[in-house]
DNA sequence: CGCGGGTTTGATGATGCTCAAGCCCGGTGG
DNA sequence: CCACCGGGCTTGAGCATCATCAAACCCGCG
């Protein structure tokens, strides 16, 4: 289940054996079952989250009580409440399990002693970081930039790892639409072929 | 000049007078008219820029000619095109000053050696990309919630200083929306009041 | 004074939303 | 093994929001 981890740690830097060891006994192995909550909105984010396994969604749920999906995270990715995690602020985030996932699981302290310990890993932190900035950007350019339609041509081309695996209705919501929307566009395109 | 980077590095890491000093050192001033492209997309974007003082905004072009603003920096904010900087891609955005501005530029070679030669740099840059996140999530839950007369009022209440500064037009593309409606939502609100 | 960019206004049309109903399919219990 | 849910997806009709195109206006600057 660490494996996973290790591979893709060294995929941005370098680690020693040893290190690999080392890095991998701050992180608590932990299995949720779909539709599990993984984190509740309003209570503190305690953990920094690799997926070993699985696919989850981060959302976010206004007055109303309507969804919106921020990430979607599958094998190799990690999720977090950022502001919760970092600051120890109240979560505004709601992150579920969407199918049977394996996470590891990392704490503040955690992560400070590992960036203490580690040479490489604020290192790996950062680019991460910078990663995750670059794909917020693409997302924004996405519904800026395009109709619905165009825009969910381009992410089923380009990331359909993800998201042929997760349901309508949350594409829909990451995607600022209703589920009736994302159908009818769904209709017109299978029609066009 | 070099002021205000160094109270920006100290609000969120120590830093001794003798690191300052070095600190100041890897930064070139560079002074820019209002209008002038600080960066063209399709270059390569050579520095990360403090803002020291003034008005900036990075936006793409579409095939049709159409912009979309993705990001407005003043003082006190950083602003490249990452792709480009990290990893010498062709620039994706343009970055343009939209009044005279002073900044700071930090070479991709300086960041390195910064990193290797001040202790505390590479907690700060990583600081910095983890609050970028955040202000992108932001973002993000702004369009996917809102409406455009509700995104609109939220900017303009929580971030007044930029959004008063920065043209119609550029605020509207920043919104996702087109200048017309934009010039009439404000009509709506300024009758209601 | 006149030019030109930026903003406003108006008319019309496209896109996406809401509300409501029906359908499909996997899971549960008899 | 089948009948019956119930959630998620689809379909339809009417409506709200926002885009488009075109013209007028406003104002700072040369």
């Amino acid at each position: 289940m660490h494996d996973r981890l290790i591979a893709a740690i060294r995929q941005k830097v370098n680690l020693t054996d040893e290190e690999a060891a080392t890095f991998e006994r701050f992180f608590i192995p932990r299995k949720y079952r779909k539709r599990q909550y993984v984190l509740n909105a309003g209570d503190k984010c305690q953990y920094l989250m690799f997926v070993a396994k699985g696919l989850l969604r981060s959302f976010t749920v206004d007055d109303d009580g309507g969804e919106h999906v921020m990430q979607f995270a599958m094998e190799g990715a990690w999720i977090t409440d950022m502001g919760s995690f970092l600051s120890g602020d109240d979560a505004i985030y709601n992150i579920e399990a969407l199918e049977d996932s394996e996470l590891l699981l990392l704490t503040r302290d955690g992560m400070e002693e590992l960036i203490e310990t580690i040479a490489n890993v604020e290192r790996y932190f950062r680019v991460l970081m910078q990663n995750s900035i670059m794909a917020l950007q693409r997302r924004i350019r996405l519904t800026q930039m395009y109709s619905a339609e165009e825009a969910y041509l381009q992410i089923m081309e380009l990331q359909p790892d993800i998201f042929n695996r997760a349901p309508l209705q949350h594409i829909a919501s990451y995607l600022g639409i209703t589920p009736e929307t994302l159908s009818r566009i769904r209709k017109q395109v299978a029609k066009r072929e």
